[in-house]
DNA sequence: CGGAATCCAGATTGATACTG
DNA sequence: CAGTATCAATCTGGATTCCG
């Protein structure tokens, strides 16, 4: 959803700079998730011949579509942001008095 | 979101029933995304105090929310289904000629 | 019935080093 | 620059057993 919504905003992009736009994935990452994108039809991937290499990634209609699928859960999890953090307080209030320690369910980072 | 769906579409449910109708999930997959979606906030889990025990489910209305902002997602997959397998056909055709063995890029089952 | 606890194979991912 | 290769640490989810 990340490299989608990158893709969207800035069109074209090399292999670098969008990493670095995208921001927070690794160069491994990066690489597995655009070929699965590619081979899924949702990306299109440009390899031009020279040295140093230049290797250009760019949503199709059907990359583009997708994005605006996810529209809706992008709205929702904006608005709604607030409201699930309050429901996880209160579940931590209701039943998370006495936990074994270390019990947050939610992974840290 | 396959208990989302299955939620909505029938309401209040007790857990082997959910488990049931959704299909193709472990009673242990069953219990921790329940309990993650109750801690969202996205549903509520009723005990009924009696033997033997009886546990319902029903949505929230922000479980219900988000359940039709994935609507937009819903629709593309089932729209776009033969055209990201048709993309994946050219794909493996594209560059999948001579793999080292056993290289399906996706997982088999 | 509705879980919790335990075990474990396999998948995911980050970090690191190397390359044309 | 745009990767690939490899190792190690998690994390995941299924299967199974036990319990009030």
């Amino acid at each position: 959803m990340l490299l989608l919504e990158t893709l969207e905003e800035h069109g074209r992009l090399r292999f670098t700079r969008l990493g670095g736009l995208t921001g927070g994935i690794s160069q491994k990452m990066l690489t597995k998730t655009l070929r699965q994108m590619e081979e899924g039809g949702l990306l299109t991937r440009t390899i031009y011949p020279v040295i140093p290499p230049k290797v250009e990634y760019e949503l199709t209609d059907l990359g583009r579509s997708l994005g605006a699928a996810f529209c809706g859960v992008w709205h929702w999890a904006e608005q709604y942001k607030g409201e699930i953090e309050a429901a996880r307080q209160a579940f931590a209030e209701r039943n998370g008095g006495a936990l074994p320690e270390g019990a947050s369910s939610l992974p840290g980072r």
